[in-house]
DNA sequence: CCCCAATTTTGACATATATCAAACATTGTG
DNA sequence: CACAATGTTTGATATATGTCAAAATTGGGG
């Protein structure tokens, strides 16, 4: 388990970020910009492995992820790790934190991988004053409970099957909003942390995502993932 | 289905309000509460059965639920149902729909029920001016999500019967937060509902709450349920 | 560059939960 | 009050996924 962990002397400046339009500042005019900027004081890289925060740990700011792979996790006692989640370039990371100052789940990173620290007190200051800024950290909150609820029903009502092609569709989606190819990746997560973030094991994720090869569905080979046929995945996840 | 719905002309003093502690205005001054009394417009009684949204409205407010029991569930095309959770009174509902401005569930009331209506836009004016309410506000959406996170480990890596106890105790644990007995209630919601928020079938369901009261855990007659051995159901939870 | 540790695949078998079915209980309503 | 609709329990059986095991593959570090 890396720790390691160099600050960048670099400015972040969100209004010359590409994910501008994935990420917080979305809808703010120049002023706005430049005010959110002052606020999101340091670029930090993770190597891979190295965790971004720990279960237990004091709560003090948000993460936007400028490039690479998060996972968090929940540690139970007895060494389970259940995955809660992937998280992207462009996606914010640390919410669970706000309701106790705690963290409530750890945060690793899947490859290495830059974010922008956003202190949340200040932030919390700064969208008083901002009524933009205001509603879109409302939006991601509620944003972040959808996501949720959308997994609970995944885990909640589909077959092995539809788990694993409904998360295979979400990647490629995810992958097509920051412009990259939607029909091949290369996984970040190991079968394991797919089982586990899916409530599978990890033969069973191994075992369907065969399957879906033999069928025509996906071209897999260890963590490079081609799809073949789209439709067919998403047919998948209709009712059945 | 119930669609009555009727408005009481009194109105609702959040000031005076019992279940102050657990809902909004938390912490707030006299004065500051004098201003969430004047947003919080209506106060309106829901029939059994009753909507008190349906997916895909147009979202204006959050309810504070005054008094009784609600469920959200998410309907498939083909009819299937997913409860994705039972609120009761204290608990603030709606909050999935700021990401989007439209309801993405429904919310039924299971028994006859009284919610308080915070229209949202003005709750975000107003969290603008207090500080103590915006950030009264983001814990609430953050526990929503912690609690969503408690949902998914539940259902991603629990059995049948740590599912149901842990089910249970939590039911047992907000009546005790009410001032209810935390060792005997009514459940108010059917063994289909229950295995429809757990993952479960409903006859799963009916065969591990008859195996609890067999093992003199619980006493279950229908609805009625008392708890007989509440360090025993706990003992279940743990890791096996 | 090679080797060790970690990951992945596949098979055989076990088991928890779903499915189907029937009897029974409860509830609300005319 | 009775009856129809709805919900609950229990049994027999089916099936999806888990468990255990072994071999194959991959990738990072010395």
């Amino acid at each position: 388990m890396q720790q390691s962990v160099y600050s960048s002397p670099l400015k972040t400046a969100c209004s010359a970020c590409n994910l501008r339009e994935l990420c917080l500042p979305i809808e703010l005019s120049g002023s706005e910009m430049t005010r959110l900027d002052a606020l999101v004081t340091r670029k930090t890289a993770y190597r891979r492995g190295a965790n971004l925060y720990r279960c237990g740990e004091k709560f003090h700011s948000l993460y936007a992820i400028r490039s690479g792979f998060f996972k968090t996790q929940v540690l139970h006692e007895d060494g389970r790790e259940q995955v809660t989640g992937f998280q992207m370039a462009g996606e914010i990371i640390g919410m669970d934190a706000i309701s106790s100052d705690i963290h409530t789940c750890d945060a690793v990173a899947l490859e290495d991988s830059e974010v922008c620290e956003i202190p949340f007190a200040r932030l919390e200051e700064l969208s008083r004053e901002i009524p933009a800024l205001q509603r879109h950290l409302h939006r991601i909150l509620s944003r972040e409970i959808v996501r949720d609820q959308g997994i609970m029903l995944l885990l909640g009502s589909m077959h092995a099957e539809e788990r694993l092609a409904a998360f295979l569709l979400n990647l490629s989606q995810r992958f097509a909003a920051r412009g990259y190819s939607p029909t091949a990746f290369q996984l970040r997560m190991t079968r394991q942390e797919i089982g586990s973030y899916l409530g599978l094991k990890l033969e069973t994720v191994s075992r369907t995502l065969s399957q879906f090869q033999l069928r025509g569905l996906i071209r897999i080979q260890n963590k490079s993932l081609q799809f073949l046929d789209i439709a067919g995945l998403q047919a998948l996840i209709k009712p059945h």
